[in-house]
DNA sequence: AATCTAAACTAACACTTGTTAGTTTGTTAA
DNA sequence: TTAACAAACTAACAAGTGTTAGTTTAGATT
């Protein structure tokens, strides 16, 4: 199914470079010279530099949406819910190191499909919220603020990207357990 | 102090438009309309769009690295330490919100300075694993990976930016309290 | 009245940007 | 052999880029 055609291959090219120095900063002519290739010849393949972002963000946001619609409708109490949450970011970090920098950064260059990015972000954070304060209801989860918990632990997992690639060392499930580890049950002794 | 000089206005200027678009996508005839003004009179008062960055960037970086030093040389035990570093990010971020933007997002436009930025980055980050060490050695903080643990708090610290604009209704020592209840004893009940 | 200065202006520069049009090349299918 | 196709090419476009040079304006200082 994951066919490597010509266009992915470039926009592949493309979400690497995204990466390094950001979607504003990377010409057409910058993603066709990382291919060998002169930037007219891209356009055999892709539409625009607008639809490799909106390529780039649109899979991986509704991948999070779907995989979220799973961890709501799971018969789990809140804390394991939250575990699905960790495994669930780590997987796709993983697996798409460098859309996620683009998915973190460059959203707001979106066009056409900004608020359709924007709807399905508002909902994941909403589904996020929703579990915790569950959890909370439940005695499971420290009566906190949701907000601050939600945020806390939101920013950790966005972030993510930034460091798998450096602690190539470290893999997936160890990852998984350190994280929830910390995330649930913090750092003090 | 604080005198509001024409060049302040535009690098203040310039600032909020760095963090709604990235550097890269802010020209200098955007600075220039926002502030009512042609593109060329800004070059009354700044040297170049890349100096804007600079000033922006690197008087945050040695804000940071000073009190750095300060919570290191404190007597303090480890906990404690981290309690303060919490308390440095969130109020060097609250005063400066856009400018953190920068910070977090646009770095790597640095030309002359990126090495500079780098070397006090580095330095801030190996402090920081330095207290977490430490506490794991004197059994204050729990003995997971270290690395995850920086990381962790790191990426809750350095997103605040994004957070504190949208809770207004959060003032800066409940937020404290609930950061360093968060990351420190972690979520669960 | 003459001078200075802060801060704006117009006009232009050399270069870069995303993209289009039309063409060529080499491989595969009929 | 011929036709079709994927994928590259050259050349060019209109618009936008950061920046410089030189000038004008108006208020403050001598």
């Amino acid at each position: 199914m994951k066919v490597e055609t010509r266009k992915n291959e470039i926009i592949n090219v493309a979400t690497k470079l995204f990466k390094k120095k950001g979607y504003s900063a990377v010409t057409m002519r910058d993603i066709a010279k990382a291919m060998g290739i002169k930037a007219a010849s891209l356009y055999n393949h892709i539409n625009s530099k607008q639809d490799i972002l909106t390529t780039i963000i649109i899979s991986l946001a509704e991948e999070f949406t779907n995989e979220m619609n799973l961890i709501l409708n799971s018969d789990e109490n809140s804390i394991n819910k939250l575990n699905k949450i960790i495994t669930l970011h780590v997987k796709i970090s993983s697996n798409n190191i460098n859309g996620m920098a683009s998915l973190n950064n460059d959203w707001m260059h979106l066009e056409e499909k900004l608020d359709y990015y924007l709807k399905l972000r508002l909902k994941y954070e909403d589904d996020f919220r929703e579990i915790i304060k569950t959890g909370i209801k439940n005695n499971e989860i420290t009566n906190s603020n949701p907000e601050i918990t939600l945020f806390s632990m939101l920013s950790t997992l966005r972030s993510l990207y930034q460091w798998i690639p450096k602690k190539e060392d470290i893999n997936t499930p160890e990852l998984i357990n350190n994280l929830s580890e910390i995330l649930i049950n913090g750092v003090k002794n």
